[in-house]
DNA sequence: TGTTAGCAGTCGATGGGTGAGAGTGCTAGC
DNA sequence: GCTAGCACTCTCACCCATCGACTGCTAACA
């Protein structure tokens, strides 16, 4: 790929991107010259096509139609984007007010907060949106509790530096003194508190066999919630509007649509395929994947609270996508985002339990 | 319509529907006649087919085509499976035992119960299926427990008698002496212990002001985790294999495809669509509804523990349904849904929290 | 009266042929 | 280096003829 191209040559490309993204359509030299270059010809358009054609940036369909961008038109493209000042005209002032609004409007309750951002994106984009939340597992141990119920019954308390807490009833072999829960709970303490989430995986309980002797069940139970705990807090992905995509005619056939679905639907295969660029500030990545997200173009932005890289939204919609305004609108997030976090991880969060 | 058909025009009917549910091709006199009927000769189905098409219950989509059925076809040919002591042919009875296996393995942990019978249910009859919990909200409030933690907090804990339980943190205003603590426990225990969920919805914390006073944040809290819990608890949808419906002809295009998909991820629609006939026992329902699913069939069963209906699972697929495999699946569903919540519900029930 | 064979009629699907339209590449001239 | 003009290519939409699938009807038969 020749390094520069001539000014014109830029122009021209830039051009032909902006319409086939407007339109959908082969783009021909005639479209180019009237409403982007009127002081030349169409045939000096040509020539110039012909030449970038050469260079791989576009091609084809067949030999009367207009030219398509190919991969490396979409790169330049996005590159001119973010090299003149992204946002300039992306978003009117009133929509980007608008959409800053909602952001701090709906991410109130940071509990479902990747839900709502990603619902946003994808309103304010109209293409499909997801949001990853990077849990970080860096979560201590403060304190664990055991209280006890009426019956036989007991109940788990772990509270943790972050706030969160996991409960799980439980039942005691049989009815117990006070004395026997005291002395549980000093030892839970003394084994978990000040623990890191993350050494547990592999925590071996004779390590401290010393002193278990009739309290094996609930520290077991106790080890038990908390692998429960660190595999379902493992990374969420959520995705918005998955439906959108099906308005674009790139997915315009069953089968199509049916794969597309198939992968955004599914949490693992998306985990997979954002992890590449997790902390990337912001990414685009366009054209042929081998995961079934084939002729799909993937942007991404990193939030971050402090340094952390807390989680990433981005958008997945057609290569042919308005490149501007998802730019802006991630850049929106990115903003609010780490705003929001931020004030609000002050508080204690929340949790209600499940049947 | 006519009550009662001769022996001759309900064979042929029944194989006309056995035929067009198979090949989902228009079905022609000859088809009927020698697969079905060697006896008599084409012209003579030919002749039931117009006197049954008379009757409404079948049409051709044009004059040199085949017969197809319509909903009163459909309504007939369930009728008669129904009649004739149902999952006969239906399945195997290996396929009946694995299915059955799966039920009883799968649905261990009662937490994901609907998911996972969703699952199999899908998996086992190739459509789209659903699964609903009626949260019957008649849950009685055993004990309220306030437990502090360290520094400013506690949590509030919530026994009821299906075992589930709530908890919050809650900020303390100040730090607090154990006295204030068993103090608020105790009222919050006089206040809401064997209160139905229900009452709560209305209820006035001005009733019982005489004692409040400086428990009134308190109060406020639990009163509002609750309602918090009340409302997302309320009936549960879990749809699985969504897509599969794209697979059926009847669904091959996008504008089809994505009409069918909003309507199903939308659980709220889910459940207004299905709560009809929350507790018919198997309940077949074909054909035009006027709420975004049509043309198709819906067919649920209600799953009870002793009386009482605690959910519901259903297909819902094309008209064109083997409604055969899909009633003997279901009922295999009855059976085992049944057991498994009975012997499972003399557990506590554990939630876990989240962040 | 019910059943059947035979036949004409109807309609959708398929495929080749045609013409219009869109756009290019090339060439010659400025 | 640019441009006007022109020949060339290819798609798309349309028409038309043909084929095949069924039916409905009629007349004959038990």
């Amino acid at each position: 790929m020749s390094k520069e191209l001539s000014e014109r040559k830029k122009k021209i490309l830039h051009a032909l991107v902006d319409l086939y993204i407007s339109t959908g359509q082969p783009v021909s030299s005639s479209d180019i010259q009237s409403k982007y270059l009127p002081e030349v010809s169409s045939a000096t358009v040509r020539s110039e096509l012909s030449a970038l054609e050469a260079l791989g940036y576009i091609e084809q369909p067949h030999t009367s139609a207009g030219r398509i961008p190919l991969k490396e038109a979409y790169k330049f493209y996005v590159d001119s984007i973010s090299a003149t000042g992204s946002s300039e005209t992306a978003l009117t002032d009133r929509e980007t007010e608008l959409i800053r609004e909602k952001f701090f409007k709906r991410l109130a309750h940071i509990e479902d907060m990747s839900k709502e951002a990603a619902k946003i994106i994808s309103d304010a984009t109209n293409y499909t949106s997801f949001c990853i939340e990077r849990s970080s597992m860096d979560i201590e141990i403060e304190e664990v509790k055991l209280v006890p119920l009426k019956g036989r019954k007991a109940v788990v308390l772990i509270v943790t530096d972050k706030g969160m807490l996991a409960n799980k009833a439980i039942d005691l072999a049989e009815d117990v003194k006070d004395e026997y829960i005291e002395a549980a709970s000093s030892l839970l303490n003394r084994v978990f508190s000040g623990r890191n989430l993350l050494e547990l995986e592999n925590f071996d309980l004779s390590e401290i066999d010393v002193e278990i002797r009739g309290f094996k069940d609930i520290l077991d139970e106790v080890l038990n919630i908390l692998r429960i705990y660190v595999s379902s807090h493992s990374d969420t992905v959520v995705v918005e509007g998955a439906l959108k995509m099906l308005d674009y005619p790139e997915y315009s056939s069953v089968e199509d649509a049916k794969a597309f679905l198939s992968v955004i639907e599914d949490k693992d295969s998306m985990a997979q395929i954002l992890s590449d660029d997790g902390s990337i500030e912001l990414s685009v990545r366009i054209g042929k994947e081998d995961n079934g997200v084939d002729r799909c173009a993937i942007v991404t932005a990193a939030y971050r609270v402090g340094d952390d890289v807390v989680g990433q939204a981005g958008v997945i919609g057609p290569e042919r996508m308005d490149y501007k305004k998802v730019i802006g609108v991630l850049e929106l997030m990115k903003q609010t985002m780490s705003k929001v976090i931020d004030t609000s991880s002050k508080h204690i969060t929340d949790g209600h339990g499940e049947d």
